[in-house]
DNA sequence: TACTAGTTGATAATTATTATTATATAGGAA
DNA sequence: TTCCTATATAATAATAATTATCAACTAGTA
C-alpha cells in the first residue's frame, strides 16, 4: 500500500529551498496537488485541481512547474501509451501497472522483486551504459473495471 | 544479439494475408522499412525512409499503416519520454534500454531474467488484473555516446 | 525598502497525430 | 481478363498536447 505524507506549507517551502527553487505560490499549490492526487494526473488535471486555490494560474505555468520538478527530482514524468504525459509526485522507486482498458496507471512496488532484479544486474554487466533506474511496466486489463485491484 | 530476418516481397505479402490485411504497395514498403530499421524509428523517420521506394506516399498513410500493424500485432509502439511514438517491428518479447543522453532505444532480451520475473508473478497474484505483458524499462546513460553498448 | 534574477500569465507557435474525403486499388466474382 | 466493391490512400484540414515568447510581477536578498 502506498503511503503519501501530506506536507505543511512550510515543509513544502523548505523542500523547494533544498532544491534551490523559489517558493512561489504556484509551485506550492502544484506540489501540494501532486501529493494529493495519486492517480498519476496529467498536466490539465492538475491545472483543474489547483485552480480552486489559485484561480489565476496559467496552464503553461503548470507545465513549466512540473518540468522544473522533474528536473529537480521532485516528481517523475510517465508517458502513457496514448502519448500524454502523466506526473507522479511519489518518488520512491516503484513500477507501474497500466490498464489498457481504463488507462489507469497504478503504483506497484515490491521490495523482493526489486532486490531480485537489482541482484541480477550486478552480475549482468552492460558495458558503456550506466543504469540509473529500472522500472517494470506491467500491462494488462482490469477484469472488472469498477472494482479496484488488490495485490497479493 | 538481435537477429532480424529480411523477408522477400512474397513473404511479406503472405504475412499480411495471414493477418487479413490487403498487401498494398505502401504496407509492404513500410513493413520492409520496419524490418530494416532496428533503431525504433518514429513515424517520420519511416516516412523519410520509404519515400525513396514510394515517393508519393503520404505521412498520414505511414501513421495509419503503423497503427494497423500494431493492432494486428505485426509491430509494437513504444512511447519515448519526450512523447513521440517509436515503432518496433521486432516482436519477440523483449525489453528496452533507453539512453537519456542520446534518446536511443535499444533492445534488451534475456531469457533468464524473463523467466525470473514470470516465475515471480506466478506466486504474486494480482487480483482483478490480467497481465498481458511485462516489460523492463532500463533507463541510463551511455558513457561514451559514440561507442556501442555491449551486454555481458 | 529597494533591487534583481527568476517566475508567471496570456497567448502565439509548434509538433505530433488524427480526421476527412475524394480518388485509387487489391482481391474476389463473373 | 475484366468488373465490382470494400478498403486503402493522398492531400490536407483539424485537433491535442506542449513549448516559446515576452511584458509584468514577485521572492529572496542586500
Amino acid at each position: 500500500m502506498v503511503q503519501v505524507q501530506t506536507l505543511t506549507y512550510n515543509q513544502v517551502k523548505e523542500r523547494l529551498a533544498e532544491y534551490k527553487l523559489k517558493a512561489t505560490q504556484q509551485r506550492i499549490v502544484i506540489y501540494d496537488a501532486l501529493m494529493q492526487l495519486h492517480n498519476h494526473p496529467k498536466a490539465e488535471t492538475i491545472y483543474d485541481f489547483v485552480k480552486s486555490k489559485n484561480p489565476s494560474i496559467s496552464l503553461a505555468t503548470v507545465y513549466k512547474t512540473l518540468d522544473t520538478f522533474v528536473v529537480a527530482n521532485l516528481a517523475a514524468k510517465v508517458m502513457s501509451s496514448n502519448g500524454t504525459a502523466r506526473y507522479d509526485g511519489y518518488m520512491d522507486h516503484h513500477s507501474h501497472l497500466y490498464c489498457t482498458k481504463t488507462e489507469e496507471i497504478m503504483d506497484f512496488e515490491d521490495e523482493q522483486l526489486s532486490k531480485l532484479i537489482q541482484n541480477y544486474f550486478k552480475n549482468k554487466k552492460i558495458k558503456n551504459f550506466k543504469i540509473s533506474d529500472i522500472r517494470l511496466q506491467i500491462n494488462g486489463e482490469k477484469l472488472n473495471t469498477k472494482e479496484n485491484i488488490t495485490i497479493n
